[in-house]
This record gives structure tokens, C-alpha cells and sequence, in this order.
DNA sequence: ACCTGAACACCGTTCAAGT
DNA sequence: ACCTGAACACCGTTCAAGT
């Protein structure tokens, strides 16, 4: 049964999900400047105007994926935290954050890239977005022992996602040659270690 | 007279320059993600095909656009080391390569973007984007102490560039709201500032 | 050697029209 | 209320052909 011959309803009752779905899936495969509304709709066996009934343009379209991309790395930052000592939270929480970016490319590429960046910042993302850096800045505001509000804490959150996000786009983006069998976690060990000896350094 | 009268005289002699050049231009105006070849050659009076007899496709323009902006960057980072004390070097280092970002935003998101992630890789443009490093590379050796090859150099090495790139690429991209009178400089300082809080940080 | 024109297979988006 | 078809203005790329 072919996706076309699957529905001859005409219309679908529910394709607005199934959209974001169906983007969802197509994202991690194509990547994030491939992603085409056609195609989509085209997989689902609609038109591809279908599309704008149920969002306005491809922005806003994208906007909920990304939106959907960081409730989850939201909860991957949460749920890394669980039980573990204040002394380790930060290195944990790290840790947690680049690999969520190395085990969803594509997403992590569409969250942080050029696609969002001038668009006009549908609420439900803005939202997710400062819900999941705010993860970030308590666990600083913990480690620190410091106020949430403080300068001190601000800027060093703003520091560690700079790095944690620094590391995660170097390696999405093929920007270092590493050897074949280098894993994930390596990478991840390097930088840390990496961060340790920068600490002996004057900034 | 109009661009298409320019030239009647059929082909141009020095053509790949002038391609070279009026994409840098429009790179910077219209973005990484809208720069097209048929726009490209279109404002040089020339037919879209004329541009693949001197490229093999967009990559291959594109990779010489990235090329050139790593040896600015290369240049960049030199020229900012001149006379300054080995105490500061890491400091100076950092900024100016943050600034070439904030300066160059659509040149730094084609050198670092999505684009060339799973491309050929030109030779020209590895070796550009190596040499740049190896600046970031020497300048950890220099203030470490350390031989360039230590896994305590490389290490913090890319962990240097990770921050570096992480906030460039943060704020290129729109990710933080930033107070409108925010500049380029204060981000820096904010982000350096932070650095030197999470120092206190078990990572 | 260097460039053009027509053509192909894609895009996002609009708009009138169909169910 | 929800979806389609035709159409517009774009893409990158190929290929035979022109100078």
C-alpha cells in the first residue's frame, strides 16, 4: 500500500501533528538544509500546500521542532542531575548537554543554526529555550553557591554553555580531523581535560 | 550603464576572480544560507552556467570563500600577539578571534557552518583552516609552557577554541536576548569574566 | 578556452477553488 | 474547516551548442 493509496479521505483530521512528526523523522535523516516542506508533505501523501493551512511558512514549522528539541535536551539536562553530588553536577550536567548534541545532529544544528536565527521567535520557543538554559544556570548558581540573579553566576553560565556549545558545533560541523575510532566520550574527556589546563591560564 | 552592458564582449579573461569576489560581497549582505549562484553571476552580467566552467559546483566556490576568510583569520590572530606580554597572550588571543567573528558574521557561519560539513574538503581550505588553528595551537604552547604537540597543549587547545567559537556562534545565531546597547566588546568581557568563575568549578 | 540557452529536477509560497 | 492544483519566482546542475 503505497503512502498515497493510504489515505483517500481527503482530509486527515489530525495531520498537524503528523506534519511535525513526519519533519521530525525527516530531519535526522536529510539534515536541517534539506529539509523540505514538498518532501514532507509529499511522505505523507498531502499536498504540499496542506502545509499551509496548519503553519504559515517553513519558519514557523521549524519553529516547533526546535521548540519540541529543547523541552527534550531540557529534560536530558534534568534527568543527568538526578543523585549526583553538588562537586560532580556541573561536570555531569556538561557531559549530559554535548552528548545530547552528538546523538541528535541534526536537531541540535536546527536548534543553534542559521534557520532560527532572524526569524521572528515564536513564543512556545523562546520559552524552551530559556527553560532549558535555566537548567544551565541553576546548576552554576549551585556549584557556585551564589544567587541565580548574580553576575557571577550569569557569566559563568553564559561561559560553560559557550564552551559546552563551542565543542558540540566544532564536532557536528566535521571541523576537527579526528582519528576513525575517537568516540563521543573521548572527545568529551579531551575537552574537559582540555578546560583544566586553560584554568592555569590568565583570561 | 547597466551590469549586463558592461561587457558585450562575450567572455571576460579574468572571470573566477570576479566570481570569487562579488560572492564575498553578496555572502555578507544576504547570508551563508541565501547565497546563490545564479545571483552571484547574474550581478556580474554573466549566465549562471559560465560559473561551473571555473567551479565544479557551489562547494567548490564555497570552499575558496572559507579558505580566504581562515587566512584573514590566520591574520587576524597574528597581528593581535605583536608585543604583547606572554601574561596577556591568551587573553588577546581570544578577543580578537571573537571580534573577527562578530565582524564577519556570515564569512565565520560559512567557515564553521553546515555547508562545508560533509564536503570534499578542498585541500586549500584544510590547510587555511589548519594553520589559523595552529595560531590558537602555538599560543596555548607559548603560555603553558608545554611542547605544541602535549596532550596538555592539544587538549586545551580545543578546549580554548570550543569557548571562543561556542560564543561566537551563540551570538551570531541569535541565541541570547541581549539588551539592545549591548556591544561586541562588553559580550567578551562578560564571557571572559565568566570563565574565570567557573576556574572555581570541579570539571 | 571560455561562455550561453534550454532543460531538468528541485525549492517556498500564494491564491482561487474544491469538498 | 480542511485540503488541492495551478502558478510564480526562485534554486543547483547538466549538456549540447555557440564564439
Amino acid at each position: 500500500m503505497s503512502n498515497k493509496a493510504k489515505r483517500m479521505n481527503y482530509h486527515v483530521g489530525n495531520l498537524e501533528p503528523q506534519l511535525i512528526d513526519q519533519a521530525k523523522k525527516m530531519l535526522e535523516e536529510v539534515g536541517p538544509d534539506k529539509l523540505s516542506i514538498r518532501a514532507i508533505a509529499e511522505q505523507l501523501g498531502v499536498s504540499a500546500t496542506a502545509v499551509y493551512y496548519h503553519f504559515a511558512n517553513k519558519d514557523e514549522l521549524i519553529s516547533h521542532l526546535a521548540a519540541d528539541g529543547f523541552m527534550a535536551l531540557e529534560k536530558v539536562l534534568v534527568d543527568s542531575q538526578v543523585g549526583v553530588d553538588v562537586r560532580h553536577k556541573m561536570q555531569v550536567t556538561s557531559k549530559a548537554y554535548m552528548l545530547f548534541a552528538f546523538e541528535h545532529p541534526a536537531m541540535y544544528q536546527l536548534m543553534f543554526g542559521s534557520q532560527l536565527a532572524h526569524s521572528e521567535m515564536n513564543s512556545k520557543l523562546f520559552i524552551a529555550r530559556k527553560q532549558a538554559y535555566a537548567v544551565v544556570e541553576q546548576c552554576v548558581a549551585e556549584v557556585l553557591g551564589q544567587d541565580v540573579q548574580s553576575k557571577e553566576v550569569r557569566s559563568a553560565a553564559l561561559a560553560a554553555w559557550s564552551f559546552a556549545h563551542g565543542l558540540a558545533s566544532l564536532r557536528i560541523h566535521n571541523v576537527f580531523q579526528l582519528p576513525e575510532q575517537f568516540s563521543k566520550d573521548a572527545l568529551i574527556e579531551k575537552a574537559l581535560l582540555g578546560f583544566n589546563q586553560l584554568v592555569k591560564v590568565h583570561m
